[in-house]
This record gives structure tokens, C-alpha cells and sequence, in this order.
RNA sequence: GCCGGGAUAGCUCAGCUGGUUAGAGCGUCGGAAUCAUAAUCCGUAGGUCGGGGGUUCAAGUCCCUCUCCCGGUACCA
């Protein structure tokens, strides 16, 4: 039986304990995305699967330090997330959860066929178990002292002070992050895998992929060079998929283990919808399946090694067939990715741009091979020099001119001349060159060669002349104008994965419906001469410098976000700083200034008077008798030949300017620190 | 510390196993055109390919070394 080949696309499941920003966006799901909608439109036999990871301790965390339930967490960043999904149209097949009860039974399945084949391997271990929250305490969630340094808040994993890596059990003092109790020490059984096992297995199948990624083999390489190491599968948590066992009561599946799961959870589950319940089966276990794991970088080892190590050691399934991992993306220096959670987040930013703009600059910019560089004046750059200029105005001048030149009907075609043919037979070679690109994963090629083709086409438009034609030639006027519009098909076609939005809208204006969305139409004709064309609309509307503007600051506003600043000092640094309460006893206008105000401050015993440029924001009459904050060692300075002997602490933002003062009673001269 | 990756025109990036004058888009500057969102089309200028050393007839491309950036991992026990 010959049957035609299947694609089986995935996305990693991002967790749902946070909204998913342009990061995860670029990394994960735009380029399957791109790809799966390529393949319908050629007609494959392709699935998009996807969902949200519900399970683990950064989960849990989150409910407790919110003070919600881990089911109020999760569905608040599920529902948000494919909300968004929708928003930017990244359209799955199926956007699951792993607390749907389906993707219990299978993941437990999987477990127990693992155990079954006594491929599981028991070891019992020390761990911190807190008998005030009654559960065993993950790594990150210990703060103690460092045994190293002496820090009194280093974390159970690594101290952030002096950078050592640590072991929950060796902290000083050691206690809940969350609750603050105190933990004991106690004795935990996990199941693990031998990953070490299956080393050479895995390496052999890796090392023999000649179509993956270079930076993909890479990560891989680093991985088996250090040698695989075994890992537990098993965790002391109540929120998880439960260990099928008896006698393991409170111990559920990691979620690492369980997560990539997911995936064959979901494809079940889409079929069920779709009323075929067994057809699933096709795409896991069919030879002809190509399974396809879009990612990023950060989430490479476990697709490329620890999920194709349970695939092997379960053996029904297919392994993957290829891995397209981005690098990833920074925003002007900061780091954006699944561990560090800052960024500027896929619901907020859909809100201030067109999705399609948004979707078309981070294709053109994709960490490919490296990781890129996004700031918001991209997107005023590529809509106003690209997606405007070149696409939408060719759109746009062809559908005016028809308007007005020929009652806004499609014209007939006659004869085709060279420059006809030669434009027609270039939008098909580019349609093949495409093709190739997104066959190989290389989407920012794919896109400039999909622009390349609007690029012909206002050459053609150009070259052409109609606005001549149609006064001395209105037959060959009608031609050109024909094949330009056929060509604004062709153009929705081939940008219709990148851009859907604005493909429909093409469809619109020409009136046509999208049973020729095809990609072997592209360079074809399929328009009927004489129809009337829909309402033409602008498809990119200049982004102007004020918007771009808009967006910058309402983005730093609202993220409230740790972000590590660029320059870190030690706490020696900061210790040279004296900070003091101080008093203001006097306060006055310093005449003739536009800003300044001259304050009398009493600081312990002594008195000290300092200029401050904050007439602006308060006047005299309201800063006397208030505790404020001052450096008292900074060096003297004159302001308008005024003595000043310290500077007040205030915080600033977009011209608001608010004094720091101290909450309650205090004695002046006490250290701030 | 160790392993891996990166450093190429003003900006964002391509450059496979070493081989003619190092490329693209945007931006710059000049010209053409005027149907079109002052959009288009044609042309121009711009780089000691992070620094230094080496191999070679020939190196952005291989080797050594240094600087800076990014990941991973370790030093604890």
C-alpha cells in the first residue's frame, strides 16, 4: 500500500503559568505555523498540534505565591494563551491541555508500558520534605544560607551571590521559599530511566540525520560528550498525572516525562472530536508520518533526546523526523525566553499592531541560525518600506487603476506578450523556490523570495506603462491589467502562509472565493474577466513614528517583571552609598530657579542643607516635616552658588517625579540600607 | 574552569566541503516615471570579514592565541 505521506507538526507546549510573549512566539509556533498552513495549501495531509504544559512545579508555585488554586492558574493562562494564539492566527489543528483526562490515561499508559517492560529502574534518595506544606520542596523553592559565601538568601539550586551550584541539602538554615517552614530531610523512592542506556541508540539515529538543523546536531553532541545521565521520572506533588501504581499514592509522572505526551494526547483527542477515534493511530504509528517538533533552543535535549529515548524504549511509535529548533530572540540586549519570564507579550502586542505586520517582520528576522535582534521600530520599517511599499502598493495601484479605468471590472486578456510570459513564468519558478525554502525549513528565505515576487510585479506594472496604454492602447492596457491582477492572486497564495490575514483580504478585493488558494495556482490564471471587484481597502496603513513611540513606553510600563539590570554592583558597591532618614526642617523656592528648591534637613544630631531640582512636582509648604531618604556621603557640590551636601532619593518616569519617604516614625539619622 | 555557538557594509543578516573584483534587504545619494499609501523603477557609494600570529599558490572560510557576547555544564559535598 502506497499510501501519501503524513505530517505530523507540533509545537512545544508552552506552559501555562504565563502569557506567552513575541519570544515563545518566534520561537515555537510561527514557523510550524508557516509550514503546516504551506502544506494545506499544497494539499498535504498535515496536523498541527499543540497545547498547554499544566503540570510541574513552577505551576504550583505560581498558585501558592498568588494565593490561588493551581486549576485557577492554569486556566487563566490556557484560555489567555490560545486567545492569543487565535489573535496573531497561529491556527492548531488542536490546542490541548494536559489536565484533560485523555492525556492522563495516555501519559499513565505510557508510563506502565515503560514498567511493564521493567525498563524503569527504582532509587531511593534524600530530599527536604516541609511538614507544614505536607510535600517534598523543589530545588529553586529552598533558600538558605551559602555554604560557600555565607548568603543568607542563596537557593537551592545555585547561590546568586558568589554563583556556586548547590544542592538543596547543603544550605545553612534552610527554608520555604514560599511558607518560610523549616524542611527535614527524608527519604524519597523515584522511578528513573536509564538514559545512559540508550546513548548509543540515540547517537546512531541522531548522527545519521544528513536534512537537521547544524545548531540542533550541535546541542546534541555537547549532550553526549558529557554522557547521558539517568534521570528520575517520578516527583512528590500532588498536581500531576498520578504514578499508576499502588502504594505510590502523592507520587505523579515529571513532568518532563509526561509533557511530550502530550502530543499523542492531543492527536488522540482531535480525532475524537473529528469522529475518526482510531485515525490517530496513522499518524504515531504510520511508517509514511513524518513527525516534525518545532521548538526552541531551550527545549532541544528533551526532543531530540529524552522523548525519542522513551519513544525507542516504548517502540510503538514513530520517532521524529526532524527537529527545526530557533535560536532565540533578544529585544534590544534583553534576553527573552521560557526561563526568564520577561517580554513583550503576543496579547498586549495584537492589540497595537496589525497581526499580519507583526507575523511578517519576526519571519523576516528569524533566529535561524543565531539569535536576532527585534525592536520596535522594525515593524514601522518592514510595514512602511516593505509590506507598504512594495505589496500593498502594487495591490493597490492595480485595483485603483481598474477602479477608474475600467469600471472597477476585470478586463479581458488578449494576446500575451513577452513581458507577460516572462513575469507569469517568474511568479511559477519563485512558487518552486519557495516551495524548496519552507521543504527545508528556511522561512526568512522563503518570505523574501515570496516578496520578490510583488517586487516582479511592480517592475511588470512599471516597465508596462498602463497609464500610457490606455490612451493610445487600451486592448494591450486591458492585458497588462489583467495579468497584474492575476498576479495579486498569485501573491495572496504564495504570502498566505505568512501573512493569512492579508491574504483574504486580497481574496476580497478581486471578489474570489479561495477555491483556487492553491499553491500550485500561483502563475496560473483564475480570474473571470468582467467581474466587479470587492471594495479596495489600504492593506498596510503607514505605522507612524508616534505609535512605534506608544508602544515602547507602554511596554515598559507594564512589565512588572524581575529583569536583571546591565550593570549589576556587588552589595560592597552599594555599602558605600550611605543612605539616611533625614527630616526637612526649612524649605524654599531658589529664586530665579526654574527648578530648584533649597531644604534645611535635620539628619541625627546634625543639620545638613541640599539642593534639589524638584520644584516642578512639590511645593515648599508640602516637604516640611517629612522623612526622607538622602545620601549623606555625597560629594559637595554648588547649585546656582548654592551649597548642597546631600541628594534626596525620588523615583522618576515619563516626567512624574515622586520623593522617596519613609513609612512610619523613624529617628533621623537612621541607616537606610 | 570546561564544552559549544557567535563577532561580516550605518542597520538586520547570507556566505556549503578554502579559489575569479566579499553578497542581500533596509537606510544613504543620484536619475527616470507619475497609475498608486511622496509609494514605484533604474543606478551609485559604503566593509583592513573582532585583534594578533600561522598553514597554503590561494582564507571571512582551516590551525593557534587574545578580547567581548550568548548558551550549557562543573567546581560544593
Amino acid at each position: 500500500m502506497q499510501n501519501k505521506t503524513k505530517y505530523l507538526v507540533t509545537a512545544a507546549l508552552p506552559t501555562a503559568n504565563n502569557y506567552i510573549h513575541i519570544g515563545h512566539l518566534v520561537g515555537s509556533y510561527l514557523t510550524p505555523d508557516i509550514y503546516v498552513r504551506y502544506r494545506k495549501l499544497k494539499n498535504d495531509d498535515v496536523i498541527f498540534i499543540s497545547g498547554s504544559d499544566e503540570y510541574g512545579t513552577a505551576i504550583e508555585m505560581a498558585a501558592l505565591s498568588q494565593n490561588v488554586t493551581p486549576k485557577e492558574i492554569i486556566d487563566r493562562y490556557h484560555f489567555s494563551n490560545k486567545k492569543a494564539f487565535e489573535e496573531i492566527g497561529i491556527e492548531f489543528d488542536i490546542f490541548s491541555r494536559t489536565s484533560n483526562e485523555i492525556h492522563h490515561k495516555t501519559a499513565q499508559e505510557f508510563f506502565l508500558n515503560l514498567y511493564n517492560k521493567n525498563i524503569l529502574v527504582q532509587k531511593t534518595e534524600k530530599q527536604l520534605f516541609s511538614n507544614k506544606e505536607q510535600r517534598f520542596l523543589a530545588d529553586r523553592y529552598v533558600i538558605g544560607t551559602c555554604p560557600v559565601c555565607g548568603y543568607e538568601e542563596a537557593r537551592g539550586d545555585e547561590c546568586p551571590n558568589c554563583g556556586s551550584n548547590l544542592s538543596p541539602l547543603e544550605l545553612i538554615n534552610p527554608r520555604s521559599k514560599i511558607t518560610g517552614d523549616t524542611p527535614v530531610v527524608k527519604e524519597a523512592t523515584h522511578f528513573y530511566f536509564p538514559l545512559e542506556k540508550y546513548q548509543e541508540k540515540l547517537s546512531e539515529w541522531i548522527f545519521s540525520k544528513t536534512n537537521w538543523k547544524q545548531n540542533v546536531i550541535n546541542y546534541c553532541k555537547g549532550w553526549f560528550k558529557a554522557g547521558l545521565r539517568d534521570r528520575a521520572i517520578t516527583r512528590d506533588l500532588d498536581w500531576g498525572v498520578k504514578v499508576p501504581l499502588e502504594g505510590y499514592d502523592g507520587k505523579v509522572i515529571y513532568v518532563w516525562v509526561e509533557a511530550p505526551v502530550g502530543y499523542i494526547s492531543a492527536t488522540k483527542e482531535l480525532f475524537i472530536e473529528r469522529n475518526q477515534p482510531h485515525k490517530w493511530k496513522e499518524y504515531w504509528q504510520g511508517e509514511n508520518t513524518k513527525l516534525i517538533h518545532f521548538l526552541g533552543k531551550d527545549n532541544v535535549v528533551f526532543h531530540a533526546i529524552i522523548f525519542p529515548a522513551m519513544l525507542m524504549a516504548h517502540g510503538d511509535f514513530i520517532l521524529p523526523d526532524n527537529i527545526p529548533a530557533n535560536e532565540f530572540l533578544n529585544i534590544k540586549g534583553e534576553k527573552l525566553s521560557k526561563s526568564k519570564d520577561n517580554g513583550i507579550l503576543v496579547k498586549d502586542i495584537v492589540k497595537k499592531f496589525d497581526p499580519d505586520v507583526i507575523r511578517y517582520t519576526l519571519t523576516s528576522i528569524l533566529p535561524e541560525n543565531k539569535d536576532s535582534e527585534f525592536e520596535m521600530k522594525d515593524l514601522q520599517i518592514r510595514n512602511n518600506s516593505e509590506l507598504a511599499a512594495i505589496l500593498g502598493n502594487f495591490i493597490n495601484r492595480t485595483v485603483v487603476f481598474t477602479k477608474t479605468k475600467f469600471e472597477n471590472k476585470i478586463p479581458e486578456r488578449g494576446e500575451l506578450e513577452t513581458a507577460d510570459k516572462e513575469v507569469l513564468n517568474f511568479v511559477k519558478s519563485q512558487s518552486v523556490l519557495i516551495s524548496e525554502h519552507l521543504d527545508n525549513f528556511k522561512f526568512r528565505d522563503a518570505l523574501f523570495e515570496a516578496m520578490n515576487v510583488a517586487r516582479a510585479a511592480n517592475k511588470y506594472f512599471n516597465d508596462s506603462e498602463p497609464w500610457k496604454l490606455i490612451k493610445d492602447n487600451k486592448k494591450r492596457c486591458e492585458t497588462v491589467i489583467n495579468i497584474c491582477l492575476e498576479i495579486c492572486h498569485s501573491i495572496a497564495i504564495l504570502m498566505s502562509p505568512f501573512i493569512p490575514f492579508t491574504a483574504d483580504k486580497i481574496l476580497k478585493t478581486l471578489n474570489k472565493d479561495k477555491s483556487d488558494l492553491k499553491w500550485d495556482k500561483a502563475g496560473e490564471f483564475v480570474l473571470k474577466a468582467g467581474t466587479e471587484l470587492g471594495n479596495n481597502e489600504i492593506l498596510f496603513p503607514q505605522i507612524e513614528d508616534k505609535q512605534i513611540n506608544e508602544a515602547v513606553n507602554t511596554e515598559e510600563q507594564t512589565d512588572v517583571k524581575t529583569v536583571v539590570p546591565e550593570n549589576v554592583i556587588s552589595i560592597d558597591d552599594f555599602k558605600k552609598v550611605n543612605l539616611k532618614v533625614a527630616k526637612v526642617i526649612e524649605c524654599e523656592a531658589v529664586p530665579k530657579s526654574k527648578k530648584l528648591l533649597k531644604l534645611k534637613l535635620k539628619v541625627g544630631d546634625s543639620e545638613k542643607q541640599i539642593v534639589s531640582g524638584i520644584s516642578e512636582h512639590y511645593k515648599p509648604e508640602d516637604l516640611i516635616g517629612k522623612l526622607i531618604v538622602v545620601v549623606d556621603n555625597l560629594k559637595p557640590s554648588k547649585l546656582m552658588g548654592i551649597d548642597s551636601h546631600g541628594m534626596l532619593l525620588a523615583a522618576k518616569q515619563n516626567g512624574e517625579l515622586k520623593i522617596v519617604t519613609i513609612d512610619g516614625e523613624i529617628d533621623t539619622g537612621a541607616e537606610v540600607s
